[in-house]
RNA sequence: GGUCAGGUAGCUCAGUCGGUAGAGCAGGGGACUGAAAAUCCCCGUGUCGGCGGUUCGAUUCCGUCCCUGACCA
């Protein structure tokens, strides 16, 4: 998955070392808290190495499991998920949410009954532990410390829809298909949770004839635009950020300088 | 030139047997504890093509004009 995930190039990762990329396969079930593993262990070698490290992408829970922490959950017996997962399918979200509202209502009052994919969470989690999962929602401990500085980018959003649409014609260009059509050859096919993401579903079901080429391309310069507005969604509420445009490049410079004085 | 079908939200269209209208998509806002590039929630006034007529009242009926499409000349 180097062209569709956005992967940083090999010029550039001579640049600067990157961590955390080429970690996982395709068909592994990566979760936040392997993302914490990874991260803390990379931290670890890249501060031990008298250098900072940078945290950079848009995945806001990601960062936020990291720095304020992520809840002791013990790992949920895969089979009981995939049990689950079944049950909905025939019987739909609503006697799930019930039974939900019977573990856990305290859970279950946070999220909408029809949010599946926290449904089912919630489910699982008392089901595999015995116990509902906001009982554990407490006495998480993060990475975060006085010398995190948060920076966000802002950028126009006409602006960044015609980032979006170049960013994606170019993934075209460098040969997006034939990677997922690679990808499918592999064994990696569409019902991969790695597959659900963004450009790597839309061209799995243009694959399957759920739509043309034109359409998938339209669906994934859309579908990003989306994003992009939830992670501003995401990022607006944290108000440790720093805010920078592309006329404030001089300014942020200054405040990094700063910070590695 | 004639006949027919249409002209309603940014787009595609529904609807009102006459009481000023609503879906999907797009767009905006929001939620977010091991699927997160995921999964969800909330937000719909627009000269109902123009102008006349009938009517207490017309987007709806009638006339006329304009535009689009199909067919016939």
């Amino acid at each position: 998955m180097d062209i569709g995930s956005g992967k940083p190039s090999h010029e550039q990762c001579k640049e600067v070392v990157h961590y955390c990329i080429d970690i996982t396969d395709p068909d592994y079930r990566f979760t936040v808290a392997d993302y914490c593993r990874e991260a803390e262990d990379s931290c670890y070698i890249i501060k031990r190495s008298g250098k900072i490290p940078l945290f950079v992408g848009g995945t806001g829970m990601y960062i936020d499991a990291f720095f304020d922490g992520l809840s002791n959950i013990p790992p949920v017996d895969t089979s009981i998920r995939d049990q689950l997962q079944s049950r909905m399918r025939v019987e739909g979200i609503d006697p799930l949410y019930r039974e939900l509202v019977e573990y856990d209502a305290v859970w279950a009052s946070r999220i909408h009954h029809n949010d599946s994919q926290r449904v089912l969470r919630g489910l699982e989690v008392f089901l595999s532990t015995g116990r509902p999962i906001s009982s554990y929602h407490e006495g998480k401990r993060g990475n975060y410390s006085d010398e995190t500085q948060y920076v966000g980018l802002y950028c126009d959003r006409l602006e960044l829809k015609n980032r979006i649409n170049d960013r994606v014609d170019q993934m075209m260009k460098e040969g997006f298909l034939e990677e997922v059509e690679k990808l499918r050859q592999m064994g990696y096919g569409p019902g991969l949770k790695s597959m659900k993401s963004l450009g790597y579903a839309q061209l799995h079901a243009y694959i399957d004839g759920e739509y043309n080429l034109d359409e998938a391309v339209a669906n994934i310069k859309n579908e990003t635009a989306r994003y992009a507005k939830r992670q501003m969604t995401w990022f607006r509420r944290n108000k440790r950020i720093k805010w920078f445009n592309k006329n404030h490049v001089e300014k942020l410079k200054e405040m990094v300088y700063n910070l590695i004085e």
